[in-house]
DNA sequence: GTCGGTCCTGTAAACGATTACAAGAACGAT
DNA sequence: ATCGTTCTTGTAATCGTTTACAGGACCGAC
């Protein structure tokens, strides 16, 4: 014997299965009505099929998160703030990883199509034509949590990096360290190139030089590791920003590996403010971005826009603050 | 105008539905028939849908993952070698965040009757007869990674950490340690009760007596450092195994706290082996409980049960390895 | 008593795919 | 030329819900 059905139920109830339907749905019907049919639900064990309410109303009550790496402590971060969210409002959360290539984002944005969930919210890391298209085209609303032009027309939610950057330097200019390098990660993605630009900005605007700059080709701790001998062969610097946290520390390890002391000889500033900054050693002072909130509003403007897909697509800018740890003096 | 039908599809290309359904399946059909179909479908860049032909397929594609907190990198571990197999065969990862209590995993099994998903692998931290029961009578394929009675009758796959407490403790007598404190997570959570148990049979096997043991609230990070006082009261050791990894960083920011070296004064071991080992500072030695692996064959599991679901469960033990880092001498 | 309005309930038509079944075409063998 | 096979295609039922529509009961007002 399999699952019953609404059918079933109704049978059972001795009622019709629009009745047992609408009880369900809580529409109004009269106290011995709701009484039959809850008994025999009861009775049977009855659970709608999602299966069959997606595909009669057109909703799954799902939503996709799509991010680029599970590993990076950031998305850890967005991915518990988008949660709370979505699961409030009654929905589950998809969660893919896309990989550091864009034509996995294409190939997942115009996968949205077959309409497995009712939304998507992406966090590219590079953005292309392509990209850019198939979000204006896609069948479900999209919220993009990142930087993407205007002409996508959609709703986005990013971060203030520029003004990230402006904290860090402030900070460690009043603390006196003014031989400051730069350690990003891959220039030709979206991050990489808001963090170069802002960077020399910044500096710029303290009327320093950049004393030496690397770039790691992912932003992972390991490519953080393998770049760090680009800027130790460099030298002469007395603090290094790095473009998120995991570079940071894989930076400090490498610091600590030729004996350099953070922060007595070298001040760390990381970028992004995840758990990784208060657990590593020394803990890392670190700019956050505000992933929490930006996974919150994004969530909150997916949710909005499903409701009303007619809205004009805002672009919300999260502002930044420095979380001041251990690693600069 | 709204996305092309199958019976969109079949007008513009003149033919039948069925026949449409059939090309897009790959049941033999003629050349040309292929061709018309294939034109059509690319002209109205017609995608099927999803909600539909789960519908008719009793099938979503869809696996649920569910673990108590995605912020523990051991689940990140998981998660990437979980999604890693579900991907190649073709279905999509939902991800759950069930919490620490035990009703909430009852709830999401109970749930799963929905059919929104055709699987359900699940990491509980609690168990209780609910929850077995609610396991046993799930209306789709379930497989536990952890630790949960034979009766539940389902495939398991699960760490052998008492095989792993025993790696710990060798290492460290090994090494000259033998006032040995234990840092354990909730012990009326799964694996706090087998942690426990391991480290006393462990110490007997070595002939030790425990010098020092802590419970921790949680299996996180901030729980091990509220936990620590409990042992640096205590005092009197020269080394410390953890539950894991989070708590084991947690306990090493206390330790340096109060001016203790880690490994000079005392050796710290973690378990899980996750990447956190070997981004804290000083490198922490684990022990490695197989965490990809067990993602990795739970979910093989999982897709030979979906296939399959008259085979005899079985009960997988992945067995532990130690990776030595700086944390210990 | 009749009429019009409210309610509540049931019947049946969707939603968009897959697939059992039947019918027709093509072809070789007799 | 006829028959039987095989291969391809179309018709229509089906999956399990929701919901538009209509029918019937009930009530109050005239």
């Amino acid at each position: 014997m399999s699952r019953p059905t609404i059918a079933g139920v109704a049978r059972a109830a001795g009622v019709s299965v629009a009745s047992v339907s609408r009880v369900l749905n809580g529409l109004p019907a009269t106290e011995e009505m709701v009484e039959r049919v809850q008994r025999a639900v009861q009775e049977l064990g009855y659970v709608p099929d999602a299966r069959a309410r997606s595909l009669k109303v057109g909703r799954t009550f799902q939503l996709t998160l799509a991010v680029a790496d599970v590993g990076n402590p950031v998305y850890v971060t967005m991915m518990r703030a988008v949660e709370e969210v979505v699961s409030a409002a009654g929905y589950r959360l998809v969660v893919t990883t896309t990989g550091p290539d864009v034509v996995d984002e294409v190939a997942l944005v115009r996968g949205m199509a077959r309409g497995y969930a009712d939304g998507l919210l992406i966090s590219p890391i590079r953005v292309d034509e392509d990209l850019v298209k198939s979000i204006r085209e896609c069948e479900v609303p999209v919220v993009v949590a990142g930087n993407v032009p205007a002409k996508a027309g959609v709703d986005t939610v990013r971060a203030n990096s520029p003004k990230g950057m402006l904290l860090a330097l402030e900070h460690l200019v009043a603390r006196g360290r003014n031989r400051i390098a730069f350690l990003n990660g891959p220039a030709d993605t979206v991050p990489g190139a808001a963090r170069a630009k802002g960077f020399a900005d910044a500096l710029k605007a303290h009327g320093l030089e950049p004393i030496a700059v690397a770039e790691a080709t992912d932003f992972t701790f390991a490519a953080g590791r393998t770049a760090a001998p680009d800027l130790l062969t460099a030298g002469g610097f007395d603090a290094v920003v790095c473009a998120n946290d995991l570079l940071a520390v894989g930076l400090m390890h490498e610091l600590a590996a030729v004996g350099l002391e953070v922060p007595g000889d070298v001040a760390v500033v990381g970028m992004d403010d995840s758990e990784l900054a208060e657990q590593c050693f020394p803990t890392l002072t670190s700019v956050n971005l505000g992933s929490a909130e930006r996974g919150r509003r994004a969530a909150e403007l997916l949710l909005a826009r499903i409701e009303d897909n007619d809205r004009t697509p805002r672009r919300i800018v999260v502002q930044p603050s420095l979380s001041i740890r251990r690693s600069t003096p």
